[in-house]
DNA sequence: GTAAACAATAGTGTATACACTTTGGATCAC
DNA sequence: GTGATCCAAAGTGTATACACTATTGTTTAC
């Protein structure tokens, strides 16, 4: 009997539990990525192909595919026949990214307090001890990174890889945003409002844990400066009109 | 002084305004997602590079292109120097796929409430009016399709891109879930569960929308046969154990 | 001297070629 | 007859070649 083609053999579910040692397309795509959130790429950099895979000793081919995905991690434009250049989020795109992370985090906090056992609390005081660590030597990228990670954590404790990964492509996403709109946000303020949200947490104080994490990133997003980069030339090489 | 390439020309902020003349490796995309919601294409199917290039009359690159896009949506997972294969989602996967939506929708109906307009209403009551015409003439398709895409509608109600785009990724993947874990839950239900919560958002009542909504997504859920597909194979044929 | 048209260069978009891995079957040993 | 080994076919992974588009510098007309 004629059937469709269908394999099996087993399919793996994910990917292999591959630490780093992976293909040359991610090395590629890891190495850009991390250019972008620590300030080596600036946006609007362009990203040439063959520059990029001499760099890596490999052909374009390569290089077009880690830049189709950090195109689709929205890191990264593509300009058809131009070329693929450092994304530059829009101040629309900034306020939707962070609208949606409030949206998302405030419920992954609420359900956090259901289910986080103590072990995790404690994981989650190493954390803070080493964020206020750095801020206290004044290690500026070590902090950054920390007081985002924060977040990714939070994700990795509910045990939701699919919420996990998709909260890891808003951060990276805020990354390059807080790289473009500098922010008046000071880093002790930011940790302190983690230490709340981590107390809330201790107390299962669902309702406290929500609102706590809504407010801390739209205070985050407040204190970005959300208004220059205007695409328009002549509006700004001519400020006063 | 020596300076870091940059463009000064305007980057083009998103995709162009094309509406489906797209390039070739987007009509690919096309073409396979729709079969794979459609079920013209079973989870477990190899999709091989050649042949969908025979075709669409394109070579593989623009296939290879396409299939790594899919990948990314979780459509299709692919299995190193073994190929392409529709997905085929675990029920883990499954849980966290509703998991997220029902935070993230939740709270897109509570903000929704505050900025809904009217004529936005009366647009989800067409919407909701298309949904029982589908359904009346048990336009099975149809109905699938209005169904899904009533949450998606009211993403886009929202204004927030960003939200969309991500919610729409989960909602293709919710409808390959839904095609591997047969559902007992009636289209009717579901149809009258979304005039509820219009119903509320027309009220303004935020907090029985969120509530609907999350109790919405949760039935759903409930109602798929989450069990099946054991990749033990001596488990899957000797029952009994 | 200015501005438009043109030509040369650089770079992207797609196809093709080739190496290597996987897979299914046939052969051979026992 | 059963098992393992080897071989051939198919298919993926990467590199390279070529066509075409965009951009920049030069020339030419006015």
């Amino acid at each position: 009997m004629a059937r469709t083609t269908r394999t099996l053999k087993a399919i793996p579910a994910a990917a292999p539990p591959k630490p780093t040692p992976a293909g040359a397309t991610e090395r590629i795509v890891e190495a850009i990525t991390s250019a972008i959130v620590e300030r080596r790429l600036m946006p609007g950099t362009k990203l040439a192909e063959q520059k990029i895979a001499d760099i890596f000793s490999v052909s374009r081919t390569l290089v077009r595919q880690a830049l189709n995905q950090l195109s689709r991690d929205r890191l990264v434009t593509l300009a058809p026949a131009r070329g693929a250049f450092v994304a530059m989020p829009s101040v629309d795109e900034a306020r939707q990214v962070f609208e949606v992370r409030a949206m998302l985090e405030a419920a992954l906090a609420r359900q956090l307090c259901e289910r986080i056992t103590n072990s995790q609390i404690a994981e989650l005081r190493d954390h803070l001890r080493d964020e206020a660590a750095a801020i206290g030597r004044t290690d500026v990228p070590g902090h950054t990174r920390l007081l985002a990670d924060f977040h990714g954590l939070l994700a990795r404790l509910l045990g939701n890889q699919v919420l996990a990964q998709l909260l890891a492509d808003l951060l990276s996403r805020s990354s390059l945003i807080a790289l473009m709109y500098p922010s008046s946000h000071s880093a002790e303020h930011s940790q302190q409002e983690h230490v709340l949200i981590v107390d809330a947490l201790e107390r299962r104080d669902a309702g406290a844990a929500a609102r706590l994490m809504a407010e801390h990133i739209a205070s985050v997003e407040r204190n970005l400066r959300l208004d220059p980069h205007t695409t328009d030339l002549s509006a700004a090489l001519l400020p006063a009109g």
